[in-house]
DNA sequence: CCGGGAATGCAAAGAAGTTATCAATTGACC
DNA sequence: GGTCAATTGATAACTTCTTTGCATTCCCGG
């Protein structure tokens, strides 16, 4: 789990480089540790954050101990401004996927980067547009694609994220966790992708024969 | 399917009537019949949508027929800002549920609107959150909850918007599509509640037994 | 180099949902 | 009042996924 992608292909709007040197100017970064959790769920939404460096899963914890994963994002990606914006409480729990550094942005650091720079409103809209698409994909995948073409696209997007572009570092767990299914029905669509010869399986490692071709 | 609701209990954002006024006044609404389609998938976003009257129902048609709901929105609601604002193509089917009337805010439009008003970005920025905040509970409970927990809440979901806060119209193959099962499933699920004595069936309606206390 | 926790592979039983099919009921329309 | 399409209720066979359980493989750290 080194590296972040979202649970469908849609392209995410990503604070660019540039921006993100000057918002570090302006504003520290906190730091992460693995498995810390960034945010809780119920928390007030007072700030939302942007990724600065190392990766963040964003689910939803049950009281019974279930976990629902919604993205894993990685530096650039902004999260959490759902609750900023709307006044209802977190509706997901982030926690930090090794360490991390992450900037908070508040209410009046907003007031003055929005001053300083028009573009921020279309920037976040254009940010939670994007979360939504990928909501809506996560919905329409569940409920018609079956197990083992939902892992074909996840590895899909999750390769295209990694260093090579094709070997993706992951447990079949946290897969598992990923696409909301069991171990059990994960290891059997694994063997299903391998019969097909569209991947090969190793110990905490897989790797996808034809990676998509790199985008823009 | 008279009724306005999304398909959890997430709390909606929508234009005060004194604002949709105002709006009519600068924008002439669009009629749409019943059955009618009011955006396609895959269309250029080039303006979003403020429903004035009627429902309309938001989803995705798959190429093999199926059909994929994502919301019921009435009144005040708006939809269609996600390809508006972040440039990719429509990601959703919508189409008129009963005779319907809707304003199209187009850029210029909208430049006249935040010119007069400031707080359209605000505005604009809740009602994506709340759409989100929406699809993230969809995505936790398809994912963990049994179709007849599901069907309960959607049932309590609809009530909440009937004329005497407790009889749902809607046939049961409305309701499958809804939740995303077959109807036999749901008949299943009606069964179920049926006999727990929590609703009564109808012909073309259902009754829940104790509606919630209104909301302010 | 080796001990042990973590990760994987797999099988069996059962739960939940789907498709297909058909009969009975309802209500709208002539 | 009769006709007919739409809706509901139900059953059976089948598929998919889950839970449970256990054996095997891997690799990290002493």
């Amino acid at each position: 789990m080194q590296r972040s992608y979202q649970l469908t292909f849609a392209e995410r709007t990503r604070l660019p480089a540039l921006g993100r040197e000057r918002l570090l100017a302006t504003a520290p970064a906190r730091r992460f540790a693995d498995g810390q959790f960034v945010q809780h769920q119920g928390d007030p939404g007072d700030a939302f954050w942007v990724v600065v460096e190392g990766h963040v899963l964003v689910g939803r914890y049950a009281e019974d101990g279930g976990f629902t994963a919604f993205a894993v994002l990685g530096p650039g990606d902004m999260f959490g401004e759902l609750a900023f914006f709307t006044g209802i409480p977190r509706q997901a729990d982030a926690i930090a996927s090794g360490p991390a550094r992450l900037i908070a942005i508040d209410r009046p650091l907003l007031r003055s980067l929005m001053s300083a720079d028009i573009g921020w409103a279309e920037l976040l809209l254009r940010s939670l547009g994007r979360q939504l698409a990928v909501s809506l994909d996560i919905i329409d995948a569940d409920r018609r694609l079956p197990a083992a073409e939902r892992l074909a696209r996840l590895l899909a997007a999750m390769a295209a994220d990694a260093d090579d572009g094709r070997t993706v570092r992951a447990t079949q767990q946290q897969l598992a966790d990923l696409l909301g299914v069991s171990r059990v029905t994960l290891g059997a669509a694994l063997r299903d992708l391998t019969a097909r010869g569209q991947i090969e399986r190793g110990y905490g490692w897989l790797r996808i024969a034809t990676p998509l071709p790199p985008a823009g």
